[in-house]
DNA sequence: ACTGGTACATGGTAACACCGAGTACCAGTA
DNA sequence: TACTGGTACTCGGTGTTACCATGTACCAGT
């Protein structure tokens, strides 16, 4: 699929949160998930940009803990402002998608 | 519903190439109908900047008629490169919004 | 010493929706 | 006549976003 950009955005941070409401992880994992789930072209760098962007508007509590395989990892987990702005998220996405979808149905 | 804005990127162009495929209209009257079908807050200016880019990007026509109740009106087309492009959006549609709901499920 | 996988940070770019202000046509009305 | 309100389009500027390129650095295996 060519160049998904643009329609990611405003949902690839929601889908990030998601990620982390799920479990607490750290930026590298969360990129390989997001590939895992056909986020394919999701690349570190965007990944990590969200991150500090989530810490930045108190929506995440951040641990450094060492790895055995590398570098130490910042893990993520959502606190209260966190899982409420992942609400949101879905209700927009709701919202929103289900215009979309109405919109396509009535044109066929 | 709040501020949508940043998840409408990406999306709202395709949107008003439905609305234009539908059938022949002008921008004062997309944007009516795009507020008709729940995209309350999109504005009149910012269907006009995505008209002008569509236009600037070869993917519509454009003839100028007059109006009665108003000044001449735009009224919009798609070509085959618009036609071509609007396939492309739904593609890219069905593929992001798959992936996200299968995201939304298997957190449920 | 070298390679490759792991892990994070950052300055710059392009695209997008939005905003504000402006221009202009027309009908109805006071 | 002047004024209002609905119709209709344009354009310069803003903030947010995902992406890119590059850099740094840890570690295991060869």
């Amino acid at each position: 699929m060519e160049d998904l950009t643009e329609m990611l955005k405003g949902t690839l941070e929601g889908c990030v949160l998601e990620v982390i409401g799920g479990e607490e992880t750290y930026g590298y994992a969360i990129t390989r998930r997001l590939n895992e789930l056909g986020f394919v072209d999701v690349i570190e760098g965007t990944v990590y940009t969200i991150l500090l962007r989530l810490e930045r508007n108190g929506l995440v509590e951040v641990t450094k803990r060492p790895s055995e395989v590398g570098p130490p990892r910042k893990f993520y987990s959502l606190n209260k402002a966190g899982r409420e702005e992942l609400a949101r998220f879905w209700a927009k996405w709701q919202y929103i998608s289900a215009r979309i979808n109405k919109l396509k149905e009535e044109a066929a």
